[in-house]
DNA sequence: TATAATAACAGTAACGATTATCGTTCTTAA
DNA sequence: TTAAGAACGATAATCGTTACTGTTATTATA
């Protein structure tokens, strides 16, 4: 679960994500990764991804896209997916906790959080 | 996009979903199916299940288990997740609109919509 | 009711994203 | 410095889904 041992990929993986506020998917990362790490395989990058967001260093994101996307900012926000260029961008507003107690009406189990995506067009394509 | 000609495996997989509160798999509906219809293809069952969500007779669902599941109820609802036995819920709430305002605010973009998926225990795991 | 056009089918191959395997290399504690 | 084994690169396998192809079923029209 958590890296036992330190790796140059992982650490150019980490601060990769740390750099750029856009949520790369697997491709992409593996992509960037291969210019400074020429021969760096695409399952080093699947198994550092998923390491990663297994013990919170970064967040994994399901839009629904057909894959998956990461995000190396990992303090609660919320999405937004542009339906026209398919970007995605973070969305500065304050934690949306209040819906919890809406859906715990009438629901016999217990929420423990939710995420919201947003859907629409971003400036550009506005 | 919309059916030209009927027929008794769509119709099936139309009453399927109508018949149950429960959020199948493209599998799972293949597999029910599969009791009154042997021979019925794979390939059928997502033919027909993307069609008709495209013409908006059920909804697609996609909440990152690596699934896609689908639900015959269109009216707007949100949905709940068990992260112990991973069941999808229906959530009997009033539709979640306000939250758009909140995160239209500093974006500069147009929301049209969101999705909400809450998670947490359901009765029986809690 | 019979016919003809073609939508929808079953069977199966192909696809894309992701995961698993395996022999080799690198990291790190002793 | 060394040895255990974590992490790697290369690649095969898996899984959900889509595309293809020849056949069957539906339906508008005669």
């Amino acid at each position: 679960m958590i890296p036992q041992k330190r790796s140059k990929q992982r650490d150019a993986i980490i601060n990769y994500l740390h750099s750029t506020k856009s949520h790369p998917t697997a491709e992409v990362v593996y992509n960037t990764i291969k210019e400074d790490f020429p021969n760096i395989s695409l399952g080093t990058v699947y198994r550092n991804l998923n390491q990663l967001s297994e013990c919170g260093t970064i967040q994994k994101l399901d839009m629904g896209d057909g894959q998956v996307h990461f995000d190396g900012e990992i303090k609660p926000h919320n999405h937004f997916i542009c339906r026209n260029c398919n970007c995605v961008l973070d969305l500065e507003m304050p934690a949306i906790d209040h819906v919890n107690v809406l859906a715990s009406s009438d629901f016999d189990g217990e929420i423990e959080g939710n995420v919201i995506y947003f859907y629409g067009k971003c400036a550009n394509c506005k």
